[in-house]
Order: structure tokens, then sequence, then C-alpha cells
DNA sequence: TGTACATCAGTGAACGCGCGTTCACTGATGTAC
DNA sequence: TGTACATCAGTGAACGCGCGTTCACTGATGTAC
């Protein structure tokens, strides 16, 4: 049953906007075909209609993902509101953010997977970080390389204390803490 | 055809061993059974006189990893050696640490895998962070709060120069060099 | 020490399952007149 | 505007493949006497 043009555009936005959630929730290869398409309310068979393979999927969701991760940033650094950062960088080694494994940013919800991705992946990502990155530097304040450093401390303190928030609740949380101890700064 | 029982722990081992490679390379799900056996130089039906499952020889091979990153933190620290640390933290950030997928921490190779883990991997993988960290802390002379944003550092950016060294090389290069800029301190 | 038998690490085929992808089909939408 | 037909998004079954796991078998090792 053909359907109308608007809800075409409107399926295609609903399973990029489910991939994204579920692809940082379980990763690339935790999520299959089937699941997304019904977590958007359709069949699996249908989906070679709208993306011509999962790795477009893919590319797509982490398009998705940074385009709004950039997005806050890029407000931020526009308003050149220091306090507004401050508080975006100690939201992000917060422990709310450490269990909301579907909303997270995309750098550390696919950390070690991006590597071993295709290419099309690979290039969504490195463009998104990139932009990421300029827009951070610039809310930040500071020199480009401490910028780094500090985004770069944001990333491992997030990564390691939810690799343990399961099984060392309190190792995770220690880790945060002083993640939050510099990122206040 | 029955073999030796020294045979039979050096070929466990081998496995072991060559499962640490393997799955730092590709991730956990990136490598077949068949594959790890087959890197030992056996057939795949054997794994399972070594093994009760594929979770219990990823587990292994987290272990055996995180030895021997403890290992290593553990004597600069006992030696007090502040120059040796300082080497230390300069070659995790190196080129040559980031192409290195096969020999990585174990941080950063199963970053973001570990949480979508099972229960055994993830106890083998918080309780190696937890002795990982104390070596680390006590190697850096630094206080803990100081030690643990410093290693989130380090993760952080080999693992984001790493998502990106095959699509933006230059990004990915200035992150590290960022990251050794303060990892001499 | 020598012999006979039980053990069990290793082999390779097979099973079952889930996944990415394909395909014939349906029927409402879009379009040409 | 109304009608007839082509299009094509969505459906659900099916295919092929790789993977984790199981199994019957082999034959050298270990052991009991």
């Amino acid at each position: 049953m053909r359907v109308t043009k608007q809800r075409v555009a409107e399926n295609r936005e609903r399973v990029v906007t489910e991939a994204a959630r579920l692809f940082r929730e379980k990763g690339f290869d935790g999520v299959a075909v089937s699941e997304l398409m019904a977590a958007a309310g359709l069949t699996h068979g249908g989906f070679y209609n709208h993306f011509g393979s999962k790795e477009d999927v893919e590319a797509a969701a982490l398009g998705h993902v940074f385009a709004r991760a950039i997005g806050r940033v890029a407000g931020i650094a526009e308003r050149g509101d220091a306090a507004a950062f401050a508080a975006y960088c100690e939201r992000y080694v917060s422990a709310e953010a450490r269990d909301a494994t579907a909303a997270t940013c995309p750098m550390v919800a696919f950390a070690s997977d991006v590597s071993r991705q295709g290419e099309g992946v690979r290039s969504a990502y490195a463009e998104g970080l990139a932009d990421y990155l300029e827009a951070f530097t610039k809310a930040s304040g500071a020199d480009r390389a401490e910028a780094l450093r500090k985004f770069s401390m944001l990333v491992g303190a997030l990564t390691l204390a939810r690799s343990v928030a399961g099984t060392d609740a309190k190792l995770s949380e220690e880790i945060l803490a002083a993640a939050r101890g510099l990122a206040a700064d």
C-alpha cells in the first residue's frame, strides 16, 4: 500500500531517530535492522526503500546525533556564556549522563566501535568530531590545545565511569567526581 | 589424539594470548571462536575443552591484558621513577600507540564494548581497572583525583585520536599532541 | 618395568539461530489525459 | 474536475551466510595392575 510523500519522509526520519537512540544504547552490532524498523513502527522489508545498507543508516544516525550535539555547544559559543559552558561540562560527567546510555554524546557511545566500521560511518564521525571540537573550543574560551585536553578528559572519564558502572559503583562515581573537579574551571 | 598435560596448558595459554591480541584489534564481536583457535594453531572444535563459552575466553583475555598493564605501571610506582612515569604517559598518547591497535591498553580497546558484555567480562574489567588505577595513582606521585583526571585525559585522547585516524590524520595528531603537552607534567 | 585399558585433547562435520538482504506481492497515491 | 493507469512504500516470507555450540570419533597419554 503506497503512502503519502510526506509520510515517507516522516517514516525515514523516525527510523533515523530510533537508530540514533538504539545504536547509542546497544552499539551498531547490537541492533538488528528489523529491530530498527519495528521501533519506528514498520516492518523490516521496507528498510531498503530508505537506505542502501545497514551502514547507510549508521552513518545517517551518526550525522543526526552529531548535529544536535554541535548545535548545543555552538549555541553556548555564540553567546560566549562561560557559566553555561561550565554547566555543560559538569553535566557531561554527571551520574545522569553516565546512566542515560541511549542519549549520550556520540563520541563516547561509539568510542571504540567507529574505527572498526566502514568508510561511510568513519567519515561521518570524523566530520562530526571536527565540527564539534571547533564549537567546543570556542565555547570554552580557552586555547585550542587546552580545550582538546579538557574534552579528552571528559570523554575518558565518562567512558571509564560507564564501563564499571554496573560492577563497581564507587569507582565509577569517583572517576566522575574527579572529572567534575576540573570541569568547572 | 590425546596430548601431553604440559601441551594442554601451553595450548590454552596460546589461545588466551591470541585472544588478547585479536579482541583488542577487532573487538569481542569481531573475532569468531574458530578464528581464535586457528590463530593458536588449533581447530575450533576443541575450544570447549578449555572454556565454557566465548564469554569465558573474553574474560580470560581481559585478565591477561590487565595483568601486563598493571605490572608495568606497578613497577614504575615501586621505583618511584618520575621520569619513567612521564615517559609512560607520553608513549600512551603517541602515534605508535594509536596505530598499534592489537597491543593497546584494554581501557581504550574495549571502551564502549564492556558495558554491553556479560557479567564475567564486566567484573574482570572492573577488577582490572581498579587495580590499574591504584598503580597509576602511585606511579604519578599526584593525589588520587588528579591522577584520575590525567588518566581519563589519556584514555579520551587516545580513543578520539584513533576514531579519526584513518579519516582525518591531522585532527588525530592534533589531539595526541595536545595530550602530550600535559602528559609530561 | 611392562602391559592393558580408560581417559580426554583435538578433529571436523553438523545443528540451530539470528542477521542482512532479496523478492513477489499489495494497494493507496500520484499523474497523465 | 474526473478517470485510468503506473508507481512505489510497505508487507511478510524466504535465502544465504557466519557464528556459537554440540557431537561422534580418533588415537596418544596417563594410569592401574
